[in-house]
DNA sequence: TTGTAAGCGTTATCAC
DNA sequence: GTGATAACGCTTACAA
């Protein structure tokens, strides 16, 4: 929509000049005199212009929009995500644009093209549980479009990321659980064609090997949707059996949260007869009853580092292909009552 | 940034037609040769062609984006709202620009700027808690166009508002707590400057009313900063005493759980000693122990139906001012564990 | 010191 | 049926 704003020719008509000539002035390009400086942006000030973004976008081919793609904005970690993005694109003069996928693929390459469509200048990626096929990410990188993934990383030539370790965490999560005298640990995995749940298993495998105690394939099991409901179920029959695990690391909060409700609910406690930690350090963690350990991810960080990296690939004129990246941040183990005892 | 992608011309150029020709064969305009259509199509189909969205956006001046302007994005209930917002923007094909204000006045005239200057086609506001002075609104709003202010809605001249019954949800909640069989209400209430703290007070205070119970000046508590170590403490106090309520109803969820930990911590048993309600259904509400009895608001459907408002404010053609507007969604009362004997 | 004109990609309006 | 042209708002060679 038009917003009666004056335009450079509103101005430069009233004034009996070029639109060049107000373009050049308003930006004090050298060779234009004092006085028609002046007029010009007095008038420009007392009729309150703005320069017109769109034409400047379809003028330069540049846009000063990044675009985000994100499964879930309703996601504590998502969302301090979104918030770190915000920040740094805000602090540079870039807008945001934000395209959920709700985990939906189709609904995820459609953003893509709107991406396309609309010159945005670069593109800050997390992708959708449902994406294995990364043809509509791979088309941007062959064109040397600049796009940083974040958090959930895929495996692609030449592409910039940045999540965190999540391997390290799981490790020091499942190491934790050990110390503390836990002999049977389940773990409630996550999607398999993510690479975070895949790290995750593999922290806490190796925290297991690491401590000689055995990796029992009946151990992990895969949560895939990530909701309480799944966990609960899973849990309220695992620990019913005879020989029930004795703790539990689960590959995100809310599936903690089910479990400890399954748990719960055959009579047993936490933390004295099933230790519990999750992942994610998600608002309600601290909360639920015992407090929920945990590991807590930098998502601000994340969201602010994976935009500074984009706006230095937006601004790094020239056609060279982007030089690959991967940036790993450390994770932060949060102890507290589900785990301790 | 430009990604190597066709253009009308380039089309035109290849199959040696008038850019005009191919602009209307890809719309199916009437007079275009069934032969010419064909090869236009197929060869825009074949280099992947995506009409240029900023061209358009200059031509028509309508850019199918919207912008939203909101305190934080890092709050359950914004993030809802954001998320139904995306939803009904997708649904009918426009983007989402989303500027954070952090509670900052000045940030907040400063994406006013930014909608202006790219041409957004409309504005969602939750304006922030600094903002006193709403002219930066006001002049949109004098210039037709399209706005709409949402929960957090001022006292404008014009505006179209959509926000939550906060009275009533009050009122319900109280009186459930009445229904249960509670006889001494504790309400622990918001600042006291905000108007929903206001409301859900006095739909507190009407609820005992309607049931002919005492309104005590001494069982209404202000917790101005709503977090859980407030509530904690004062209820850790005023339920050790003899003369001591016998539920909790209070402002928001945050302060619930504060007042359940507290409540807890003197051996009092919930539900059965105490009664619990909290307000605005937070993520983790359902999943402390036991589950808190609270008041929804409903987020994502104050996202969805202020953008249909928008949309249609944006589409409907014409330059007369838009009717004012006031739409008060329903809250629904959420009974689970904590008030229920 | 200033003006002219072309061009970014698209479409509406004529004209043929 | 199709083409030429202008226009959306702005910048920038090139001319004057």
């Amino acid at each position: 929509m038009k917003i009666g704003q004056a335009t450079i020719k509103d101005i430069a008509k009233a004034l009996n000049v070029s639109s060049s000539t107000v373009s050049r002035a308003l930006k004090d390009y050298p060779g234009i005199s004092d006085e028609t400086k002046r007029k010009v942006k007095e008038l420009a000030d007392k009729w309150n212009y703005r320069p017109n973004a769109v034409a400047l976008s379809l003028r330069k081919s540049k846009s000063f929009t990044i675009g985000v793609i994100i499964p879930e904005v309703v996601h504590f970690f998502f969302s301090t995500v979104i918030s770190g993005i915000e920040e740094v694109a805000f602090m540079h003069g870039y807008n945001v644009i934000l395209c959920q996928t709700n985990e939906k693929l189709k609904r995820e390459i459609s953003s893509v093209e709107t991406i396309i469509s609309n010159q945005i200048d670069g593109l800050l990626v997390s992708f959708s549980k449902e994406t294995t096929n990364f043809d509509h990410f791979k088309r941007l990188i062959e064109q040397h479009y600049p796009v940083v993934f974040f958090d959930r990383i895929p495996n692609l030539e030449n592409s910039v990321n940045i999540t965190v370790n999540d391997y390290q965490g799981a490790f020091d999560a499942t190491k934790h659980l050990i110390s503390q005298g836990y002999k049977d640990i389940l773990h409630l995995a996550g999607p398999r064609n993510l690479d975070i749940s895949k790290n995750r298993m593999n922290g806490y495998m190796d925290a297991l090997k690491e401590a000689e105690m055995p990796v029992k394939p009946h151990r992990i099991i895969e949560c895939p949707e990530g909701v309480q409901e799944e966990s609960f179920k899973i849990c309220a029959k695992v620990f019913k059996e005879q020989d029930r695990p004795d703790a539990i690391f689960a590959n995100n909060d809310m599936a903690a949260a089910g479990a400890m409700r399954g748990v719960k609910s055959l009579g047993l406690k936490i933390p004295e007869d099933v230790g519990v930690v999750g992942f994610s350090n998600w608002q309600f963690s601290s909360m639920v009853d015992p407090p929920l350990s945990t590991v807590s991810q930098p998502g601000f960080k994340i969201g602010e580092r994976a935009t500074q990296l984009l706006i230095e690939m937006i601004e790094q004129k020239g056609d060279e292909p982007f030089t690959p990246k991967l940036e790993i941040l450390e994770t932060e183990l949060l102890i507290r009552g589900s785990s301790v005892r």
